[in-house]
DNA sequence: TATTAGCACTCTAATAATGTGAGTGCTAAA
DNA sequence: TTTAGCACTCACATTATTAGAGTGCTAATA
């Protein structure tokens, strides 16, 4: 966005932005006057304030109050304006002690720490999605007997995430057999991509010559891999996403009605909304925000998310983010979650391989 | 609780805490007396209304409001006068086909639809803790290797719930070979109860020699098995416990102020808080409530918690409950939480063999 | 021409004043 | 024992009043 204002334009609106994000109080002339010393004058200030007003950039809540920022003066402030705040050493430590305690152990775990690390820090609502499954490889699959006529199915991706269900079958088969079941499945299936089993699907009848299938219970079993598998596809959207802090953000003043926030609250129990709002993008170069109406959801008008991607294996992998009011510490944000997509990046090359 | 109340006054505090259940106002003399013909005047009903408030079942806001039933006046309420409100045969219907869309599957899902279910049907928030792992025995314990040094462990318990967590090992163990060591553990554990593990870890050697270790490298499997297990052990707060419909809550009047919403809220997302309050009890005779100051934590001085436990295999297994404001319907609630337990229990024996 | 001082004006928010009504407790009569 | 009647209380809604922060405009100034 160009938007060609001077120099000292520039300045006194970037004064009303971090102004208002620190107070949350519209900003008069008066007040930058004297804390921001540019020596001009209130009424110079309030000219340039009223070409920002017409320029879209802030607004008045009320005739007789100050200025506060519009949805486009957030993302011209976030795109053009806004520095960096780099997180202290301590705020670092604390990031990388958390994920260390951890190194012993790849579970979802890790996203759920990072979410709570993620919260913690920002003071707002943290949010972290598993690797998006639809693009991992398959690396193994494995059948255990749980009973009789029980099977525990288990699938291994490439990024060691593990999914499992307790399926019926109609022959009991043994537990010897099973294990060279499963070598027999892994060998063929390996590698497959989740994407390219969907595919596949279709056309069962081809995959299952390529088993050579005879026996009609290998055949059963079969058919119930291969829908088991896509149906990881499908994020468990319940399971793939881990909110935490959500409380934190009723502590802000913009949040003190009860009513929209009742919505808010809702939409956040809702993981399925969560997730189209925080998973749109795969991919980001460096974090990314939507600002306000730019979530395309009013109960997310008051609020702003700041996302990352991370990647596994150098593929691309989740997201995680965090979720705030609009009147946002930006600089601060944007630091924090690209630092824990960068630690997380790390800790993960460490449990995977 | 026996207060030697006679029909009278029995009958005029039913009505002042069914009609505050209903209107959220404080119930005056007035009301009383028009809404419920009980053949007495407002001025004779004041009396017994001055009655009751001495005894502690009923108070006043203020000087000039009608009267609210105290948290003793709940308590009496639900012991001696509260009458079961029956679902109606949609709301049975409901719940039952909703059951049934999981019957092929067992997996936490299970759970998490109770808490949804309960939510909906209630309209005030459900919740539902898995199977409380800790007596249950091992049916199976499997290992899968899933790359050079990483092992899968997998326990699955006699209720059908399957832990995993990868490991890292010192020296590579060959698929074949872990199918046998994973038969070997199995048998020497199976019908342990993972209670039992806990107190012969301290007694590791004496179960080492069970296993005639000598091989180091099994040895070391074998600590690390017997570590999962414990770990077992300690409940995944965060991830056995179900809740759903927090939002729900926040419709109601009581919780119209953020500043007291706001710490429910939190105390929601702090799932340990919630277990200790769920979870106090692991058996029950149908459903029991703690209302209010009988949670004994502040933040839910304003809930009551209708609880029943579920059993699995005819043992003690979960339990499943709603919470909602104190000025909720208990009647409906009492039979909504014994009907859904019972029907959670029916499932549960389809599901586990 | 750009800036600034000054002033009238606007609007919110806080405070105070007032009235209304629901509900009570008490007393005396039924 | 019950009830009618009445004085009293208190929350809540309504209205008035005031203070103050901030603006826009105009005319003077640099």
């Amino acid at each position: 966005m160009d938007l060609c204002l001077d120099e000292r334009s520039k300045k006194i609106f970037q004064a009303i932005v971090q102004n208002y994000i620190k107070t949350a109080e519209p900003v008069g002339s008066r007040t930058i006057a004297r804390h921001y010393n540019l020596g001009i004058s209130p009424a110079t200030i309030r000219n340039v304030m009223n070409d920002l007003e017409e320029m879209g950039l802030i607004t008045q809540p009320h005739t007789s109050a100050g200025r506060i920022p519009t949805h486009k003066g957030y993302r011209f402030y976030v795109d053009s304006l806004m520095e960096r705040s780099k997180l202290t050493k301590h705020e670092e430590e604390n990031i990388q002690i958390k994920y260390n305690d951890k190194t012993n152990e790849y579970t979802d775990e890790i996203f759920h720490l990072t979410s709570k690390l993620l919260s913690a820090i920002s003071n707002y609502a943290g949010v972290a999605i598993a690797p998006i499954t639809s693009k991992s490889k398959i690396k193994k699959i494995e059948f255990i007997n749980v009973s009789s006529k029980k099977i525990l199915m288990i699938l291994i991706t490439d990024s060691n995430q593990v999914k499992n269900k307790i399926i019926d079958i109609s022959e009991e088969i043994s537990s010897d057999e099973l294990h060279i079941i499963s070598k027999m499945f892994t060998d063929k299936l390996k590698d497959s991509s989740l994407y390219e089993i969907r595919n596949s699907i279709k056309n069962e009848i081809l995959l299952a010559n390529k088993f050579e299938i005879n026996k009609p219970e290998y055949n059963e079993l079969f058919k119930k891999t291969i829908h088991f598998a896509e149906s990881c596809l499908n994020i468990e959207v319940d399971k793939d996403i881990y909110l935490e802090g959500a409380a934190n953000i009723l502590k802000h003043p913009e949040f003190s009605k009860i009513n929209k926030t009742k919505d808010l609250i809702k939409l956040f129990e809702e993981k399925k909304d969560l997730f189209k709002i925080v998973a749109r993008t795969v991919e980001t170069d460096g974090a990314k925000v939507y600002i306000g109406e730019e979530n395309n959801i009013s109960e997310m008008n008051n609020c702003s998310v700041v996302i990352c991607s991370y990647k596994v294996k150098n593929l691309p992998g989740g997201i995680i983010g965090i979720i705030g009011p609009t009147r946002m510490k930006y600089g601060k944000i944007f630091s924090i979650v690209e630092y824990t997509s960068f630690q997380l990046e790390n800790i993960l090359k460490l449990l995977i391989d």
